[in-house]
DNA sequence: TCAGCCCTACCTACCGGTAGGTAGGGCTGA
DNA sequence: TCAGCCCTACCTACCGGTAGGTAGGGCTGA
């Protein structure tokens, strides 16, 4: 009860439990990555954190704003986690290899953010506020010029360097965000670190293929 | 006023509209494409259609027997594009770039369908009575066969074929299901026929580099 | 010191509106 | 005549959101 007490009055990173606010977000992921913006009520959430939903509203002014800031958070971690991977010292296939690697292990590590973000991308961003593509058209504009120095330079096979960046994006996102219907194609957990491992090594060895001339 | 008579009583093939029937199974695609299963209502797709919801159901049974029934006539339309190009006497890269052409047009033509497989595929199934990686999961292993084989002829790079039906799978949808996103990455309409074709030709040679020797 | 006030967090009860689905009647054309 | 199709009118369950109220802690100034 007493720190029960404690967490509500220091909500910050203090006791070992998390601030009505943030327990909110964290089911929200869940939620809305299981069953989609439509397909998840504010009860549903509600439930799962143990409140009111108007409870829940006291939090966040309307379900568009909860799932825009649920949106926010997600965009920021994956943008950080991207910028970090892209600017260490390396070129060549190296850096390749390092962003492939930084955003494999983050969807392994956030399968939800995967989910989530595919169902925003077939939606075409009505649920949000921002424009997604805008966020990351300029990371995605320095890669594509990235690829064609590197190719000019001869260290990469030429290829359409666009068209490659979507490519990627695609072998990685898609197996995470397909995960539950891969379970019946593959005859294991999709999710287990087997099959990541499996998964990784592939991606890394077959874009390697694809890219530097043998 | 008569024509309109005489389609509703030759349902099939005969005039030049469709049975209401027909008709609203053609609605809800484009419905269930558009807003996913929980963001569709019944009325919407009755509205499509001109008729009421009563009258809807009067047709299908409920919301869920008409959704299974639109999905199975587009797994039938896939499946049968797709069997009749792995079915054609090539061998070695050539049957690839076969398939992958056939699965790209087929995505092109009906992009409504790739919407809709990929949200099924993120739901995991749950609006499906069937069970969508069972259906395909013949092709599946047929296809991953005729990989190794090629590979151990070595007419391929040795990959892990299962990996790369993934991926190729990946490469081909995403480009469709994520069309409203790249919109904003790209600097023209993603499904313009100039658009289509530099993709098409790029997922061509992409996997020509990654699996045929140089 | 402590009464008075303001705050946050949560509750129950309710709002208007929409969802999927049903009952049952009228029209129509073979 | 009557099967098939579509309608209006209705149902229950649930949606997001609001109104109004309570519990209880922190601050402040007499």
């Amino acid at each position: 009860m007493s720190s029960h007490a404690i967490t509500e009055a220091v909500p910050v990173g203090a006791g070992a439990e998390r601030s009505t606010r943030d327990q909110i977000l964290d089911a929200s992921v869940v939620c809305f990555a299981y069953a989609g913006y439509s397909g998840t009520s504010l009860n549903d959430i509600a439930a799962e954190v143990g409140i009111r939903r108007p409870s829940l509203l006291h939090h966040f002014a309307s379900k568009e704003v909860l799932y825009g800031e649920v949106f926010e958070r997600l965009l920021g971690d994956w943008f950080a986690r991207l910028v970090g991977a892209i600017d260490v010292p390396a070129s060549g296939w190296k850096k390749v290899e390092g962003v492939l690697r930084a955003g494999f292990s983050f969807f392994a590590d956030n399968p939800n953010y995967v989910i989530l973000m595919r169902r925003e991308a077939i939606d075409g961003g009505v649920h949000l506020g921002i424009d997604l593509a805008a966020v990351l058209r300029p990371l995605f504009d320095e890669a594509a010029d990235y690829f064609r120095r590197e190719m000019d330079a001869g260290t990469f096979r030429q290829q359409n360097a666009e068209q490659l960046l979507l490519t990627g994006y695609g072998a990685l996102l898609s197996y995470f965000s397909d995960a539950p219907f891969l379970e019946g194609l593959l005859d294991e957990n999709p999710l287990s670190s087997g099959a990541l491992d499996r998964r990784s090594a592939h991606i890394i060895e077959f874009f390697q293929a694809a890219l530097v001339p043998a």
